[in-house]
DNA sequence: CTTCGGATTGGCT
DNA sequence: GCCAATCCGAAGA
């Protein structure tokens, strides 16, 4: 992996539309994912600064930053610098194009087109876990796509209006955009 | 197809 | 203590 894969999250995060993504024994096609800017960010996990659980961000491009959410999932982010600069890119969804029988055992009961359908089923379907925080990711650019869509990023509360998630127009892989929840208040 | 609520743990204030 | 870059199953249209 070279220069195509890292600068600017804003500009890298479309280029890796198409590109092929491999880890585990498993090669999705990248369809949908999401950029992450530096400490100016609000919906960065870098917003706040550098910690013990984002150090890998603030590190060389081209290593996964992987994170643990809601007790139970994990997601995946190709960094991309610049260099000094915490950006990275949220992969968040995929069509696996090899090694499926291994994808599909990770993932038992899920119909193919949702094996990597969303960041955390993408992240199983591919045997990653906080393990793999700060390893070399092994993306391989892939053709243009026709067409390709932006909107809002999935799940943040902070500047949920920034169209940082680009995905490959109509493809069946890509995940259902679902509004941040908005968490229950206190007392019932 | 949609909406709704529960699961479950580490990071941060 | 509060909250999260989510997923899944159940129930309704």
């Amino acid at each position: 992996m070279a220069d195509w894969a890292e600068g600017d999250p804003l500009e890298v995060a479309p280029r890796l539309l198409n590109a092929v993504f491999t880890h585990g024994g498993v090669s999705v096609r990248l369809t949908e994912v999401e950029a992450y800017a530096g400490p100016e960010d609000p919906g960065s996990h870098a917003h706040r600064g550098r910690t013990e659980r984002n150090t890998v961000m603030f590190g060389a491009p081209g290593h996964l930053y992987v994170y643990f959410v809601y007790g139970m999932h994990h997601c995946a982010n190709l960094v991309t610098g610049p260099a000094g600069d915490p950006g990275a890119v949220l992969l968040r969804a995929g069509e696996v194009v090899d090694g499926i029988e291994l994808a599909r055992r990770r993932r038992p009961g899920s119909s193919d087109r949702d094996l990597a359908r969303g960041p955390a089923r993408l992240c199983r379907a591919l045997g990653i876990d906080l393990a793999d925080n700060g390893v070399r990711a092994e993306v391989v650019p892939g053709e243009a796509p026709l067409r390709t869509s932006s909107g809002p990023r999935v799940g943040l509360r902070q500047a949920a209006e920034r169209p940082w998630r680009f995905w490959v127009s109509g493809d069946p892989t890509v995940s259902t955009y679902r509004p941040a929840a908005p968490r229950r208040s206190a007392g019932r």
